[in-house]
DNA sequence: TGATTAAATCGAACCGGTTCGATTGAGCCC
DNA sequence: GGGCTCAATCGAACCGGTTCGATTTAATCA
């Protein structure tokens, strides 16, 4: 509990000495550097990071705000950017909206109260007031996953469009017809984009989309499974099933066991996004998967950019989307 | 970014007046209580959290300080520990050590320094030095999952050499007697513990344990996987196979299946702790499962009740262990 | 009505750092 | 030797709250 003013008094300095040493040593005589050190070391001082945050407005802490750590898509990402913060003397701090986006705003708001350095922002909210309070924020912020519009941030994710338009043709390839398409919720980019690849490929092959084949499968578990059950018990069923997320997907699949459906013999079944242990989920559901690290990297790089340089902060945003992967499993059939 | 100055300014009375108006309102004047209230509106204030807890010398954050969170079991605590902390006015930081005990430690010193109200701590370390460490905090922690030999501290928990018993014993009810143990980290009381339940519930039945029927997993994804197959190339094959956490067991059955085996026709498997989507994954693993929700229930308000009652700083640590259940799949045959 | 006490409010010090303008002193040039 | 510059150091104000002893105001009682 040594303070700055114990080693200014054992060092016989005044306590801005102290403070200039530790921030910019050059400034100080190497006898007073030296000084200081020995004091330092025999009161046992280390700096309050509150008390510094509190002096200079800004501390060292990079927000991490995400809809569900659990989600080994954020974790991923998590990982790098906290390997490359504390490689640059920054400290990630987790939060979790759970999804709620007042929770989200709260949380940012505390975020932006502890005077971080910077956030990396997965939102999960949209309208005009959360939009206008992200813009007011005088902070580095990296949005990431979700492209908001209305946002002028840094963004960095993956071309959703493109992932659901790659599993579509590789349906339409395998001679399937009847694809019925699970959505995400129609405010989330994400899902927009990947049902866009979705209908816009079925157009292009010029096959009309049955309107009962598709339906809102919310992202989550409980939607996903009330979605594939209503997809199930229709008279003309589809071949296959495209699960806009790795949540629906599981959902449908767990659904069609249930229901006493194999899946690929009866119906196919693919998905966007990877799953923990999909290699031991029999079959092995054929993805479109995103590359976690290369985001991950990205983000921590573009926000320790913005953090560190004097003239980042100002720099235009910047989007940086990446190509996602095909993973081919054995959920998939040719008719 | 009104301060509590301009608000003093505003309502023509005293910054302390303010402070203590919006600390113990019961101790100012109706009258006066209301004009701070419209200062307050009028500049929109809102206290620097910062600036108080340098103040106080307390936050009103809660540390929560775990390996992996990831991990669908610290993700459900984290999320019961959130909502009753956010009930009562606290904020949950979480941190993720990747299980590496020095970053763990960095990040509990940096949680102290931001003067956290309180921690919950799911500890991977365990040499003196880290105990010595934990011991002199001054600050309310309760340990979960890891009971750490050394740190007196409250401690919620499962029963675990009850889950390896468990386990065991329906294994030895089918029939099997050569069963294999794939253990984790030696250092690790869940570990221990496991392999005591299996060890003791074998020796109970007067059935020996072949010595290369143990072997270490590590609890990771790698070094389980390596178990397995070490497991599956002896002649003497085991009938089934215990796995100490989820991630050995999956490990367990991917080794299984890549070299064609069949579960449970060929072999059985059954692990400890629950898995995300757990239902999809076939077989269905025959599994003991910790009560997760209760768990962080009782984090929660151990943790909250030493934070908020003056004299639950110093009441003797307590420990809390709560009963596994058995959750029979289909992983598991009669021999 | 004046003394006594409790309630309301205030002022100043404090938490532990940072920052910036002012001061001191050494070195250099003419 | 006087004037000038630059490096080193210092003092004081500041960040935005809290806290506590002191002071003022209001209420109670003899």
């Amino acid at each position: 509990m040594a303070t700055i003013r114990d080693v200014a008094k054992l060092a016989d300095v005044s306590v801005s000495t102290v403070s200039l040493a530790l921030s910019n040593p050059a400034r100080v005589s190497q006898k007073t550097l030296e000084k200081i050190r020995q004091a330092i070391a025999a009161v046992g001082f280390v700096a309050d990071p509150l008390a510094q945050s509190l002096a200079r407005g800004r501390s060292r802490m990079i927000g991490f705000v995400v809809g569900n750590v659990g989600n080994p898509f954020f974790g991923d990402i998590r990982r790098e950017l906290e390997n490359y913060a504390l490689d640059h003397q920054h400290f990630v701090v987790v939060t979790d909206s759970s999804g709620k986006t007042d929770r989200e705003r709260a949380m940012v708001e505390h975020l932006i109260g502890l005077k971080t350095a910077g956030l990396a922002l997965a939102p999960s909210g949209y309208d005009q007031d959360y939009l206008d309070f992200i813009a007011g924020l005088n902070v580095p912020i990296v949005c990431f996953d979700q492209k908001v519009a209305g946002i002028e941030r840094d963004f960095v994710g993956s071309d959703n469009y493109l992932a659901g338009a790659m599993l579509t043709e590789h349906l339409l390839q395998l001679g399937h017809r009847r694809i019925a398409f699970i959505t995400g919720p129609s405010h989330m980019h994400t899902a927009t984009e990947r049902y866009r690849g979705f209908a816009e490929t079925m157009a292009n092959a010029g096959v009309e989309v049955n309107p009962n084949f598709v339906v809102d499968g919310q992202f989550t578990r409980t939607a996903g499974y009330e979605a594939a059950m209503r997809l199930l018990i229709q008279p003309e069923r589809p071949t296959a099933i495209l699960g806009a997320n790795n949540t629906v997907a599981l959902s449908t699949l767990q659904a069609m066991q249930e229901l006493g459906f194999r899946c690929p013999e009866d119906i196919s079944l693919a998905m966007i996004d990877n799953v923990q242990w999909s290699s031991v989920i029999t079959p092995r559901i054929t993805m479109v998967v995103q590359d976690t690290l290369a985001l991950g990297g990205i983000i921590a790089r573009r926000l320790m950019h913005r953090i560190s340089n004097p003239q980042g902060a100002v720099e235009p945003p910047q989007d940086f989307v990446l190509t996602p992967k095909f993973v081919p499993g054995n959920s998939c059939r040719r008719l």
